[in-house]
DNA sequence: ACTAACTCTTTACGGCGTAAGGAGAATGCT
DNA sequence: AGCATTCTCCTTACGCCGTAAAGAGTTAGT
């Protein structure tokens, strides 16, 4: 994968000097062929998302699409740019924990739409135009609190991170609800009395009790769909806040 | 996939009521073939699994590993268990902090032997013994600092969350890197000046002060196969200490 | 008018999971 | 002992996948 061939898709700059072209005119745009791929994905998941299938509705061949986009591997990563342009600004936020508190919801926001994100946010910044802007976004808001540039990036890893686990759970709990048909609770109606016979009371004190006090049951209660997202997220920006005064104090 | 054969299959139950089979005896064990399978998974990856490379190192055909497994799914499953079984201890931990620090460890460790593992974790538990133990063990180190059972859940879901998006991060770093033959900071070497070109300074003055100041060449400043792993928990401990001190005090 | 450049097509290859059905081996029953 | 049953493991086959190769058809420059 060519990093200037991919660089040069994902910012649209592929047919900027050329413009005489010689044979018959396009008849898609690559915005065209990254959108109907993004619905065919929300729709199936990545894994069902093929060439063959993201050509069907525009009705072309597989093959003419390798015209616009060099495969599928890039063709995921213009997919993956395009999504994140739906994260909202933090210019108006107050403060650096609001920030950064709209920076995480603005990823969950995200991954709900599109289930398939969440496995593809890397390390390795591919820095299409929107996650540049998101980049940017989220360093100016950590630019003024007095954390070293190394603790800023460990920052936005660190929520990341979070965002990345915390919405790949809930992605997988409504992937596999869908494929086997049964919702979060009937998978624990079915699977909870099989559980009580495989797991010892005895064996496995501390998971019985909590077990029994029946809060797996409970929606949200840190499993499930909507897994204590919250929760979760107002722990890790305490655990930053903490940093900031230590940082502030010492 | 249903639930009881898969039970059974994680507890290895399977052939416990029937002792005497009439057939020719069974050649290979589900443990040989889980062990083969994680074997194959380590070296080129969950996507490169399939059950003809399974089989081949045994010997077999694919279509023989039927027998011993209903599909590939369930299959996947028990590896999954398996590698959990590598979890530490944490009976011997000093208080929950360290106890929590240990369970953090000890997951992103198997993420980084098996970096198949982090996508798999999902939040619908499929409770093989392994599992079980690490879930009756992280439980039992929670039990006594005071928190209701719905708090040590989601913390328990937001260590999870932490170490699985940190793991997928450092596990992605690294499988790019084998693919495309670079190193993170040849990738960086590589695209560096590409990026310079496209990103302009004033319109993404935060991310090109953060860039410019050279943080993002620095191993383990956050992003990279080590990113900031470290930082990043001890951040999550201090926010969920926070609240241990709240639920304390109030 | 001719040719070069370009788009889009058809065909093909080697991979995948697994359904179907058949060959051969070991047991239980008579 | 001999037969029927039951089980393991095999080969074959189907419909998916990404994409390489090569050809048909369209447009523009000369």
């Amino acid at each position: 994968m060519d990093p200037a061939r991919t660089l040069a898709l994902l910012w649209r700059a592929e047919h900027e000097p050329v413009r005489p072209a010689r044979g018959p005119r396009q008849g898609l745009t690559v915005d065209r062929i990254v959108r109907t791929a993004i619905a065919v994905a929300d729709a199936d998941g990545l894994a069902a998302l093929s060439m063959r299938k993201v050509a069907e509705p525009l009705g072309v061949s597989a093959m003419s699409l390798y015209t616009y986009v060099p495969g599928r591997a890039e063709l995921v990563n213009c997919m993956l740019d395009e999504v994140l342009g739906e994260a909202p600004s933090l210019e108006a936020a107050d403060g650096w924990r609001q920030a950064l508190e709209r920076y995480a919801r603005g990823g969950m926001a995200i991954a709900r739409r599109h289930p398939w994100v969440p496995p593809l946010v890397s390390s390795r910044m591919l820095m299409g135009p929107n996650e540049t802007a998101r980049w940017d976004g989220v360093l100016g808001a950590l630019s003024g609190v007095g954390l070293p540039e190394r603790e800023m990036l460990a920052v936005v890893h660190l929520l990341d991170g979070y965002v990345r686990g915390a919405a790949q759970q809930s992605a997988d709990a409504e992937h596999d609800a869908r494929r086997s048909g049964l919702s979060y609770d009937e998978w624990y109606e079915q699977t909870g009395p099989l559980l009580e016979k495989t797991i010892s009371a005895d064996r496995y004190p501390a998971l019985t009790r909590v077990w029994r006090s029946g809060v797996f049951e409970e929606p949200g209660a840190g499993l499930g769909p909507d897994g204590g997202f919250e929760f979760g997220l107002q722990r890790v920006l305490d655990g930053i806040e903490r940093r900031v005064a230590d940082r502030f104090a010492g």
